[in-house]
DNA sequence: CTGAAAGCGCTTACAG
DNA sequence: CTGAAAGCGCTTACAG
């Protein structure tokens, strides 16, 4: 059916050990030799069965991502960053979806996906350190996000807990004193947004205040319908502040639309910061206030690690566990400063500078 | 390295076609043999390579999805609809993206991962029909979305016209005479947004006005700034519209917001209609009406296709080109209905229903 | 119900 | 600079 590697052989009249090197542009191959390869090459249009390649190098040149939801702008995002790396190793990415289960995470963590991908970058919700640790096999795994194992894995995740305190501490700078939680889950026993939260309660008690956990609202997931369940929850039982700092910015923005529908002004009544800087928030009719992780750094460093550890099995010396801190800053839109009418955001240009910046974070320990 | 067939078959004492049958649960292995091999597959941490089995079938099991941008939250959403679906057949899915741009387009539509992928879906933005019809070899492929080429290549999209001319027909029944069209694209030979500016054309005229070309706006690409950028230009010329029509979601958010900026209220003074039905605009501040596709059908159809091509290799006749087409319905909400305080729509319960309804359209020609 | 053997299309020491 | 041959780990007629 296809042509093969021996049929471009017999029609230029070499072996296939030839046209091998002609393919993977070896050198050493006499220029009319290469010449007169190419042009069976173009005339029986060859191309190489990469299938048999991987089962012959013993790797593929894929590798896989999974993220929680594909929905989630942050994570789409995350993911073309993510393949934009990967290209710059010359390696593919295969999408998964984990929906943020446990079961789903473990499974791909233990690499379901046989020899078929070289490692994977795993964004985890659910997953506990004993599913890590009673990994037996599967590939070199690098770990993203707010969550932390103790685990040997790399991992790459923002200071979440500075990068919450940021948030928080412009919020306090405001004025606000009642501010709210968004995204706590209290049905895990390690706290997903743990980090985020732990930020929350640090910055009120250094700023001499008390934490007051009945602003803390509990969702069941993190996407706008959670945002939107959780802030009129909160407005329902009369526990009213005024401000917000939501786990993510898809649950601001569904906290957002229902502070509007109860007739709240943002900001001059509720002001909202979100995390993680989605593209959405700059053209929400109030453009939210978020932080905005590093996503190039961030995808970078996790293809980086990962192609190192996958090398590192050919028998170099595989580097200890890295946890690496890609930076982070606080942009700062009309959803905390409003919108004078001399300075307006324009969203249709270029992304508006900080306005405070976090410590970028030095490399892992 | 890894544990073979070989080692699995030596442990239990039988040959590796045996230990081939139980892997691939075929029927007539006696249950002793059976439960022999499966504890050797158990003790020795057996998983099958995939990557001599795709070489040996002759098929990998996986499918490409090639989209212009995981950033515009349709086709993420799309992607994760087509992933579903394609589970459902045991496919997996590899994901591009194009940037909407023709070379790569072409590029992913001549089957460019040699042999690693079984079959191709692809949503062109800038394709032309020449790439199509050079088109040599590549696998079987399918086409999504508004643009249609003489080519035969399955080709699966709602009806275009018919649902831009439901969203027109909607502002017109609100009153509404001066209505815009943005994301007409002019650089293009066969505007991508063809069918859809049709249909904006064809439903003025049907309702006795005339279609004001002045207010048909260009974009260069489709995402938020696009629309932002493009309503800020109708505006500064002074061509003030009572009702803008949007290519997609994200251009008309993008509108929305500039209209907001420019102190114009929605839908009171410009009503605003998308196409996408992308969750985001459920929760904008004043939420969105759209045209919404049918995704989950549109996925599923796509995939259906694909996979019957794929099978139809091995010799059964394949069927002619197929036109299909998935249903659609126009969504409203307060962008153009307002929210009369008694009748506010919900964002966090379940999806509202459709107000008007197009016809679902029946199978392809 | 099970086995021995060929072969999918490459890459890679090993020779020359 | 080039060739002959083994082998990656499976699946699959073909026998028995």
């Amino acid at each position: 059916m296809g042509v093969s590697l021996k049929d471009v052989a017999l029609r230029a009249g070499v072996s296939v050990k030839t046209v091998s090197n002609v393919v993977n542009d070896f050198p050493h191959v006499a220029p009319g030799t290469r010449a007169r390869v190419q042009e069976a090459i173009d005339a029986l249009g060859y191309r190489p069965n990469l299938t048999a390649r991987h089962l012959r190098r013993g790797r593929t040149g894929i590798i896989a991502l999974a993220v929680p939801e594909l929905g989630n702008p942050y994570f789409a995002e995350l993911a073309g960053a993510v393949i934009d790396a990967a290209a710059a190793h010359e390696q593919t990415v295969l999408l998964d979806h984990t929906a943020g289960l446990r079961d789903k995470e473990a499974l791909v963590s233990r690499g379901f996906r046989g020899h078929l991908i070289d490692g994977l970058i795993l964004s985890p919700i659910q997953l506990e350190a004993e599913d890590l640790t009673t990994r037996q096999e599967g590939p070199p795994l690098v770990l993203l996000g707010e969550r932390e194992y103790d685990a040997p894995y790399d991992h790459i995740a923002i200071d979440n807990v500075a990068a919450a305190r940021t948030a928080v501490r412009h919020l306090l700078d405001l004025g606000r004193r009642r501010i709210a939680f968004l995204g706590a889950r209290e049905e895990s026993a390690r706290q997903p947004a743990h980090l985020r939260l732990r930020g929350w309660r640090e910055e009120i008690l250094a700023s001499g205040g008390t934490p007051d956990e009945s602003l803390v609202a509990a969702t069941s997931g993190y996407d706008r319908r959670d945002g939107a369940v959780a802030m009129r929850a909160l407005l329902d039982l009369g526990r009213r502040p005024d401000a917000v700092f939501a786990y993510n910015d898809v649950v601001a923005l569904g906290a957002m639309r229902v502070l509007t529908e109860r007739g709240l002004r943002v900001p001059e009544d509720v002001a909202v910061v979100g995390f993680d800087d989605i593209e959405e928030g700059r053209y929400a009719t109030v453009s939210l206030t978020t932080v905005a992780p590093d996503k190039s750094a961030i995808a970078r460093l996790a293809v980086d690690c990962l192609v190192e550890r996958i090398a590192a099995q050919d028998g170099d010396a595989a580097p200890p566990a890295r946890r690496l801190r890609p930076g982070h800053r606080l942009v700062v839109r009309e959803s905390t400063a409003g919108r004078p009418a001399d300075t307006a955001e324009d969203p249709a240009r270029p992304p508006p500078p900080s306005v405070a910046r976090a410590q970028p974070g030095p490399g892992g320990p």
